[in-house]
DNA sequence: ATACCAAATTGTAATGATTACAAATAAATT
DNA sequence: AATTTATTTGTAATCATTACAATTTGGTAT
């Protein structure tokens, strides 16, 4: 439940926070700052967009949402889902798929001497729908 | 040759580009649109920052050289090695190794019914310099 | 419950990478 | 050498994100 999750990460529980996360995780658009600063409106007309800026930082600090970015759109995107997984990004639509895949590498502690902390993965090209 | 790679991308050959195309293939340092001008700059000293990144756009559209984008990190960056490969990208220095990995989905034309047309992953993490 | 303090929220202004655009220049072809 | 078309240049605009200071709020101790 959204309060525990902020109380686990010990950030104070605000309506702007419980509401962002919520949507962050329930949505799987992988939204941007501007997506969830106009869904923040309809419900609290005056959100500053800097709280939402503010509130993404928080949650991506405290590992309760992950934040990615992909080549050719210019918003960092934010996702709910903090297991690792890797998406397909379409080159036509935009719209971002959760993709599912294994790899040997993802247990990886080390490659070449360097410590690895996080593994960042996508797949650009059509999407099923633009194929049609 | 530089020369040959802009004749067969059907590009103009002008000395900026030859310059820009050499710079980003010889050094490993997948530098970002800033520092192509500054070396630019020593050798040609009226450069503007406007012909470095139309450059790269073209040079990045012909696929003489690629671009990749990591979190934490404002700039794109350049890379003159086209053919697959991946990166680690230190969080402490920012400094950008390449990475050879082997993984099976490399070969795969479609995943989850969309078409791929490119695969990007990078390892975010203390490098070994670093780490020291 | 009340008062307090640290942290969160808000609004405005600044930053900084990238793009748009129009005028000047240069490459390649005839 | 002249012509055509693409490239280069400089300036101004765009747009996501951050900085900062003032106000408000959540949570804790009294």
């Amino acid at each position: 439940m959204i309060t525990n999750k902020l109380k686990k990460a010990s950030l104070k529980s605000t309506f702007q926070r419980e509401k962002i996360l919520e949507y962050i995780i329930s949505r799987k658009e992988h939204p941007t700052a501007d997506m969830i600063y106009r869904y923040m409106l309809t419900l609290s007309p005056c959100i500053s967009k800097t709280t939402v800026y503010n509130t993404v930082k928080s949650l991506t600090k405290t590992n309760l949402i992950k934040s990615v970015k992909f080549l050719g759109q210019d918003e960092i995107r934010y996702d709910g889902t903090v297991d690792t997984h890797h998406h397909f990004v379409c080159e036509k639509c935009g719209k971002i798929y959760d993709i599912e895949v294994l790899c040997q590498n993802f247990n990886k502690k080390e490659i070449n001497e360097h410590k690895i902390n996080n593994v960042y993965a996508y797949f650009t090209g059509i999407c099923k729908e633009c194929k049609k």
